[in-house]
DNA sequence: AAAAATGAGACAAACGTTTGCACAAAAACT
DNA sequence: AGTTTTTGTGCAAACGTTTGTCTCATTTTT
């Protein structure tokens, strides 16, 4: 009953003129005259021309869209990091196609596949958390379609991404406690196996080092971040001969359990022991005895990096990808967040959270 | 570097037959003879093929997506309805485009622009909190672009829409305080404004009703849903006649305002005073002192049921859509969830209801 | 044995856009 | 004045797929 959308042609009949001048016209090609390029831009505005973007596609073999598959959308990390995918893409006249892995390789393997056919023009990808191959990545690189790797990065050579680094802000919350006076303070760290769990480390390490304190490794248990694995650590730390005074979490969940567990015990918190902990839950500053601060790890910011330069390396030639092997290797700086509610204590350095 | 995807014509090619008979034969065509049928399979897979969707997308003048506009993805609400938005769409071989309005009129009615030319096939909208105007969604009906809305269902006839209803999720809310022996029972309740208010305030008084109780107005407080704001109501519900021994909070947020001004208060939780919430902080579970239980209001299944009514909006004709004048209202009743301390996961049916 | 029906596949147009090339008219040079 | 250059515009092909119509050979019917 209504008016299909105006096309090139369309205008052209109105005008009488070919349709290629259309087109040329609203593209403000030099060889258009002043005038008819009026006319054109006036009966495109008059009949409401759009332009039809599946033809654009077609016709230019791209699709101006960008796929990005993470693990959980869920996780407020990932849900910030997409916004700033989200805002970056479509600023640059760019669309977003996501989907999310559940932290499943196959699934992860099948998005890769329904994305890369003709679908997406590149890939911004955090992996897995159980993803032990790669292929389905190689794979891409052997098509040429770009892929950009954000926050959890495959161990693999040659490949462009944007991560976090968390030791800067380990380093700063460990300063942090050390300038509050604290000199016996515990690390309540991850499994092994993960890439965070060392980085934490080394960060907790290099602060001691850097305010002449001998390294304690006692003070730094494993975990496996359950609740239960959590109060096994707790009660390691608190039957340590030099009982910390204060605790750096490995996340916010293994804070609210190890906060939980000391209360249980009449530990008062942020008194008796200080707990400082990794930003991941939005609600951390809504809650009581909540961690004094949170070394803050910027998803908003990666997504818009990481789409930056998937924006980037799809403007550029195959040829001019081939030739420069550069690879972008953006790291962000983590950073300590003093959690407002909790200001006791006055200090320059760290920054303070609306 | 290496091998453009293959397409329908380099079968034809390398089979010596028509580009016709091999697209024919890839769907299966009955005019197709069964040997043919095989070699362009074979074929097809030696070579890899892939449709390009993009020219299917131009001919078929479809795209195959749907766009999703949304307030907040932060919101873990939504960010579960994506979840279940995804899932479905993608099983009925649709792609999904998001963005999020941020709560701006603006910004939503430029998403609407931006999404209609062309580009989705339908519409999911949750309509922003400030969109006071409703033109944009008017003109996508003259375009025969179809929309369903979810949850912020905005207040214009003759729309498909999924909603929660959460009287029904009150009510049991009540009855189940009622049913602990609480006898008065304070609801704290958002600003007059929100429909989301008059539908607690509904489910409260048909509880009570049912219970043969008498209302009494005073235990029901609006507030602004500001920590300053729960804390008057609170104040007010504590210095009622008949102080409340149970209390039955607008959302999570609220909730924790009132549980730490209670126990600011040296007031029990959930001994002295009952809490009951509304689910919208998955972290709800991990904290002391949290509401005792929660209702639920499934965005999971939301998203889902919206987008089924979507694709299948899609798969009728102009004419049909315009014949029959039917619009899907589909309401899913919100329900009591007990809280067991255990994590929720955004899965459709959630329910460990006792 | 001739006519009709069926089966299998080919041809070509169409979708809307972009872009290399051709070409005319006007303007600028000898 | 004639030649070249510039400026503005049209023509047509191309992208990959789908689909209505047409052709031809084979089989069935009479």
């Amino acid at each position: 009953m209504f008016n299909k959308p105006a096309t090139l042609k369309k205008i052209a009949k109105a005008l009488n003129i070919s349709v290629s001048t259309v087109s040329r016209a609203l593209h403000d090609h030099p060889s258009i005259g002043q005038i008819t390029k009026m006319r054109v831009k006036q009966k495109a505005i008059e009949l409401s021309y759009e332009p039809n973007q599946a033809a654009i596609h077609f016709q230019k073999g791209k699709s101006y869209t960008i796929g990005v598959i993470l693990p959980e959308l869920s996780e407020s990390f990932f849900s910030a990091a997409i916004s700033g995918i989200e805002d970056t893409a479509y600023q640059k006249g760019y669309t977003v196609l996501f989907a999310q892995s559940h932290d499943d390789e196959e699934k992860e393997k099948n998005l890769v596949e329904k994305m890369k056919n003709q679908r997406v023009d590149g890939l911004l990808v955090s992996i897995s958390k159980k993803t032990s191959t790669y292929e389905h990545f190689e794979m891409l690189k052997k098509q040429s379609i770009p892929v950009v790797f954000f926050d959890r990065i495959p161990p693999i050579k040659n490949i462009h991404y944007v991560n976090c680094n968390i030791e800067t802000g380990t380093f700063d919350a460990v300063n942090f406690l050390l300038k509050k006076g604290h000199r016996s303070i515990g690390l309540l760290n991850g499994t092994v196996s993960l890439h965070a769990t060392s980085e934490r480390k080394e960060g907790y390490i290099k602060a001691m080092v850097k305010n002449r304190l001998k390294f304690d490794p006692t003070l730094v248990i494993n975990c496996d971040l359950t609740e239960e694995g959590t109060i096994n650590a707790m009660d390691s730390l608190l039957k340590n001969k030099r009982k910390p005074t204060a605790i750096v979490t490995f996340n916010d969940y293994v804070a609210l359990y190890a906060i939980r567990y000391a209360r249980s015990l009449n530990i008062l918190i942020n008194d008796d022991i200080d707990f400082v902990s990794y930003a991941n839950l939005p609600i951390i500053n809504y809650i009581d005895n909540a961690p004094l601060a949170s070394v803050e790890q910027f998803p908003y910011l990666q997504g818009q990096k990481a789409t930056e330069i998937l924006i980037d390396l799809l403007n550029r030639t195959n040829d001019e990808l081939d030739v420069e092997q550069a690879y972008y290797r953006i790291t962000v700086d983590s950073r300590l967040i003093i959690n407002d509610r909790m200001i006791k204590y006055n200090l320059a350095d760290p920054i303070t959270n609306p």
